[in-house]
RNA sequence: GCCGGAGUAGCUCAGUCGGUAGAGCAACUGAUUCGUAAUCAGUAGGUCGUGUGUUCGAUUCACAUCUCCGGCACCA
């Protein structure tokens, strides 16, 4: 006799067990139209399940989070019903959702092209029309490994084998398609009416590159028209944010050919990497590092003895010269401790913090390359800690404040924190590994702040916490990090002196704030979308003139902000105001600078923003000091 | 590295079912001196990513290769 609260605390009592649809249809005609699944008891279960004691129940629509994930999952079985409807010898895997839509790879002997993508779409459309009854079925393990082998499903035969004997797997069928699948689904295919195929890529089987490559199909789907193409239209804003795009707009810098995931960087870019690293040099300074160099280049025998070489081997570059084989760096720790080790240190030096903007080489996969965010040459803002073992709560404390302030100071507050664990290519001691994957996460912890685990995510050396930021299309890319090693000290024979007069080897902790320059600057160009603060643009202000007969007073305008130490542009073209406004606004130019008679005559400018508003005549004083102050707040003023 | 797509003027792109290519913007020249997002006219500009092959003839077809784009795997 169950009785169901519903989320309103109203009560509807059955006499008997009852299908969650049949108390939907009790509620409201409109509410049944539009349930695609329910929460019973805060289990997301399918209209079709039968509650059968007292329960809470609140029904999912197209509205709610997991409603939206339903609907996309059931696209997901839509495209591989059409895809089997349309190629009988592809074969059917997984399918599951991700942010904004879903994918489902497929096992195929040829590829699929845009155009089969095109033709697919259109038979999902036919499918759902047909308005096909989603119907949930169970089947023993080993039956279910049967079915699907008898339907030459071998992938999903192979999925099965790999639960437990003895369970019991649930089966949804549309039609004469079958899946197994965990579920809900939407009770008919009805409901899908709002989804895109996106794309068609490559992806291994179970993740593994030593597996067969499937392929993928991506789609998104959404509960209605109007909000498929909000989403198509943010990818399309989302474009024009590419830095890649940008950067060849802004005239920040540019890659070619004969030095693939290079950069060369251009006046205006490199304008605005000088400000970020003068700015990280303030930090150094308030931070007490030291600022080093070292060479970019090693004898291999260094590598050998920190475990690069064994680790990492293919993704350096070498070189040789009389018999020597070297290594260009693709990293600075070995070098930094070699620093470390010049003299005799006392445990009165700990911590040593020493720091290098280190210009790094690494051989890059060639289909990893992606404008600044993965690079071949990089520069890390580096650093390497030096520490005893009970610094290390103190110093990496210390850390993740630098991490969060300089992070804010560039405007960055959706920052991503994730704990990486010992991976299966490793050195050292489990005891070891044990210590130092507590230690950060005690740190952590005591910090409150919001992280998330990833197991086996560490480096060779130790464990690590990672910063990661996103970019316009909501890629994860990893910047700052945090790295505790017990090992590469110990390895290159670094050790201090302790209280006692006893050799100690050091704990090291690597760090970099920013990550890569590259990287960082890629990811502010998009977050920015070009429209760098003051204290960033590579161009504060440009002044422009109506007409010739200004040019001398601009001129003269131009030195005194040079002088200021301000970066300025002229524009003295005889050209119409209007265009030249054009021009620069689209440079994003923070500022315009207007110079006709009237201001030539009052010793006035007249100043433009970025944005288009006027914001009238004012003396130099006073602009000098407008850009001063905004220029103070960093980036956490207005873009 | 793997799967798929792409590479044509400085930029954005069109085009050639095999007969050596075109637009807009930019550049250059001239006219215009014009107050808040494009003044007008003219000129010049490309061995169609690279190599090899097929062909009377290749930017177009084939093969190889490089680079880029989207994923996958990787990411000290």
């Amino acid at each position: 006799m169950p009785t169901i609260t519903l989320p309103d605390n109203r009560q509807l009592p059955f006499d008997e067990p009852v299908r969650v649809e049949t108390v939907v249809a009790s509620i409201g005609a409109g509410l049944a139209k539009a349930a695609l699944a329910a929460k019973v008891n805060d289990v997301l279960v399918d209209l079709s399940y039968v509650i059968e004691q007292d329960a809470s129940l609140k029904v999912i629509t197209a509205k709610d989070p997991e409603g939206l994930e339903v609907l996309r999952h059931s696209t997901a079985h839509l495209l591989a019903q059409a895809v089997k409807a349309l190629f009988p010898s592809a074969q059917v895997t997984i399918g599951p959702v991700i942010e904004d839509g879903f994918y489902y790879d497929f096992a195929l002997e040829r590829s699929f092209t845009p155009e089969d993508l095109e033709s697919i779409e259109a038979k999902m459309q036919e499918l759902a029309a047909k308005e096909y009854e989603v119907t949930r079925r169970v089947m023993g393990r080993d039956e279910a490994i049967a079915f699907f082998r008898d339907s030459g499903e071998n992938y999903k035969a192979e999925i099965i084998e790999g639960i437990p004997a003895g369970e019991t797997l649930s089966l949804y069928q549309q039609g004469d398609f079958v899946d197994l699948c965990r579920g809900p689904h939407v009770p008919n295919t009805r409901h899908l009416k709002a989804f895109k195929l996106m794309k068609v890529a490559g992806a291994y089987w179970r993740g593994d590159s030593n597996n067969a490559m499937l392929q993928r199909i991506y789609g998104t789907a959404w509960a209605d028209e109007k909000a498929l193409a909000a989403y198509l239209y943010r990818l399309e804003e989302a474009e024009k944010r590419d830095h890649r795009k940008l950067g060849k707009l802004l005239d920040l810098f540019h890659t070619q050919e004969e030095a693939p995931g290079m950069i060369f960087w251009h006046a205006k870019g490199w304008q605005l990497y000088r400000v970020i690293e003068a700015y990280i040099r303030r930090k150094l300074h308030e931070y007490d590092y030291q600022e080093i160099r070292t060479p970019q280049i090693a004898d291999k025998i260094l590598w050998e003895k920190s475990g690069h070489w064994a680790q990492y081997r293919e993704e350096m570059w070498m070189t040789s010269t009389e018999n020597r084989d070297y290594a260009i760096k693709p990293m600075s720790c070995p070098l930094h401790v070699q620093v470390f080790k010049q003299g005799l240190r006392s445990y009165r030096d700990l911590p040593l913090r020493l720091a290098e903007f280190g210009s790094c080489h690494r051989n890059e996969a060639s289909g990893t390359l992606h404008g600044l965010m993965r690079v071949r040459q990089l520069t890390q803002d580096d650093g390497h800690l030096f520490i005893r073992e009970d610094q290390i709560e103190a110093e990496a404390s210390k850390l993740l404040d630098l991490v969060y302030e300089v992070y804010h100071d560039f405007g960055f507050d959706d920052v991503h924190c994730r704990l990486s664990t010992r991976p299966d290519k490793r050195v050292g001691e489990e005891a070891v590994w044990d210590k130092a994957e507590i230690a950060l996460q005690q740190v952590l912890e005591r910090k409150g702040v919001q992280w998330t685990l990833q197991p086996g995510d560490g480096a060779f050396y130790g464990p690590k916490i990672d910063f990661k930021l996103r970019d316009c299309l909501g890629r994860e890319w990893q910047c700052g990090t945090v790295q505790l090693d017990f090992q590469m000290p110990g390895r290159l024979e670094a050790y201090y002196i302790d209280e006692v007069g006893n050799k100690v080897v050091p704990i090291m902790l690597h760090r970099a704030v920013l990550g890569s320059m590259e990287r960082f600057i890629g990811v502010l160009i998009e977050h920015f979308a070009g429209k760098f603060p003051v204290w960033l643009a590579p161009v504060q202000a440009s002044i422009l003139t109506v007409s010739d007969k200004q040019a001398e007073y601009a001129q003269k305008i131009y030195e005194s902000l040079k002088k200021e130490g301000l970066r300025v542009e002229k524009d003295l073209r005889n050209e119409k105001i209007g265009f030249k406004i054009r021009e620069h606004t689209l440079q994003k130019v923070p500022y315009l600078i207007i110079i006709g008679d009237k201001e030539v005559n009052s010793s006035q400018i007249t100043l433009r923003s970025r944005s288009g508003e006027d914001l009238g005549a004012m003396s130099l004083a006073d602009f000098t000091s407008l850009l001063e102050k905004e220029s103070a707040l960093l980036g956490r003023g207005k873009s």
